[in-house]
RNA sequence: GGAGGGGUGCCGGAGUGGUUAAUCGGAGCAGACUGUAAAUCUGCCGCCUGAAAUGGCUGCGGAGGUUCGAAUCCUCCCCCCUCCA
């Protein structure tokens, strides 16, 4: 099932599987490109929603594109601004035509339709674009659901219809929420259609795990073998070990980014939380393993003390590594499957990244006894 | 020496007879976050007990008093600030 391959793109080659770190508003939060490049990824994502309400097309486009007016000249993927029709639910409105909505930033009204959405993510030229979609709350009735879903595939085939930009990757997504059967529709509608790359949207939103997997499973075996499969928003470091394991080639999420701004950050062993009382004095690197940055140069004490202050540094270094770690964490998976070696790397990473409640266990017991040994040491 | 104002939990600061272990901030302690409206949000936060619920104790400068009941009313004392001498 897991796989490792290649995505081509016009500004470079993406091994995969890959992880993409989002940056909707043309930046990964804290990081420069000079950064980004430092922790080694390979592509990121960007947000036509974002970008089309601030600063407006014509402005990316007029100073060249994406990729000059970010400043990162590696490969992007912007996503078509659907699953701000699920995150902003409050401010739109949805019919066949499109969507209409009211700005975040200022309530002005918009209109996004599949035709914008193409004309907008031409316009920004990323490597990558999506077509535009319905992503709905996860228990939404049948029903509905497959109104949204046949919806995303009549705006499937007009995005298609209305691409010309010859260097652009236009990936569908499928849609069809908890429903096993919608899902599969959905899977085989857009394959028919041929388009170089699907992705699985409407996922991890709050649905059951379980059936998360097993949808996934369903499509992925429905999809194109010679085509990118493209979980979208999908990031925490054990939910992507069990994707890949089902085929899954891509993945984007805001997680490990925004986690690191308030404070987690992943390692082999688990995530922790730098802002807790418990690092205040430790004077040990983040992650021994760890050759980014942050790891090399920083006792944690420090980085705590950071993150206290809500210093602006705090913020940017632990976004650095816990990049870093997705990067690594993606470069190990395809070692790993290249060696033919993958399960038992994913075995062994989520016995020591998620231990049983055994081990957990003991864990707090053994923290509980070092506080109670250090309060009786310094009172 | 005279006149006025004030002392509330780790800090700031509400509250002027019951529904108050005490509004609200901050600090502190934890947690959540998955195609980023997020440097955001949530919970706990006197002490003891407990996993929790519960239970017990102490409590609004100090000491008395009034009252069924006091951070709130009265008396005395201590301390702080402002103005006048």
């Amino acid at each position: 099932m897991a796989r490792a391959g290649e995505l081509t793109t016009s500004h470079g080659m993406v091994p995969t599987p890959a992880f993409m770190p989002v940056g909707s508003q043309g930046t990964v939060k804290t990081l420069s490109p000079a950064d980004l490049r430092s922790t080694g990824v390979d592509i990121i994502l960007g947000n036509a929603y974002h970008l089309f309400l601030r600063p407006g097309i014509q402005v990316v486009e007029g100073l060249g594109g994406i990729h000059r007016f970010t400043g990162w000249d590696g490969p992007i993927l912007t996503d078509s601004g659907g699953y701000q029709v699920f995150s902003l639910a409050a401010l739109r409105h949805v019919d066949d035509k499109g969507i209409a909505f009211r700005s975040h930033i200022d309530g002005t009204e918009y209109f996004l339709a599949p035709e914008i959405a193409i004309e907008v993510q031409e316009g920004l030229g990323a490597d990558i674009i999506m077509t535009l979609d319905e992503c709905h709350r996860h228990d939404l009735d049948e029903a509905s659901t497959r109104e949204a879903m046949e919806r995303t595939h009549r705006w499937a085939i007009r995005c298609l219809n209305s691409h010309r930009r010859s260097d652009q990757a236009l990936y569908a997504i499928v849609q069809g929420g908890t429903s096993m059967t919608l899902r599969r529709e959905s899977a085989r509608f857009l394959t028919a259609l041929g388009f170089p790359g699907y992705a699985i949207g409407g996922l991890s939103i709050g649905e059951p795990k379980a059936l998360m997997w097993t949808l996934i499973e369903e499509v992925v075996a429905l999809l194109p073998a010679d085509r990118p499969r493209y979980l979208m928003g999908v990031g925490a470091p054990d939910d992507i070990i069990r994707a890949v394991a089902r085929g899954v080639d891509l993945f984007d999420s805001a997680l490990p980014t925004r986690v690191a701004r308030h404070g987690g950050v992943y390692t082999n062993a688990g995530r922790f939380n730098l802002r807790n009382a418990e690092y205040r004095l430790s004077d040990r690197p983040l992650d021994q393993s760890c050759d980014c940055y942050t790891c090399r140069t920083f006792p944690v004490a420090y980085l705590h003390h950071l993150f206290k202050c809500e210093e602006m540094l705090a913020y940017r270094l632990a976004t650095l590594h816990n990049v870093r770690f997705m990067v690594c964490l993606m470069a190990q998976v395809r070692s790993s499957l290249s060696a033919g070696s993958f399960d038992s790397f994913k075995k062994e990473f989520l016995d020591r990244y998620q231990p049983s409640d055994e081990q957990v266990r003991i864990t707090q017991k053994q923290k509980w006894l070092e506080t109670r040994s250090r309060q009786n040491a310094s009172g």
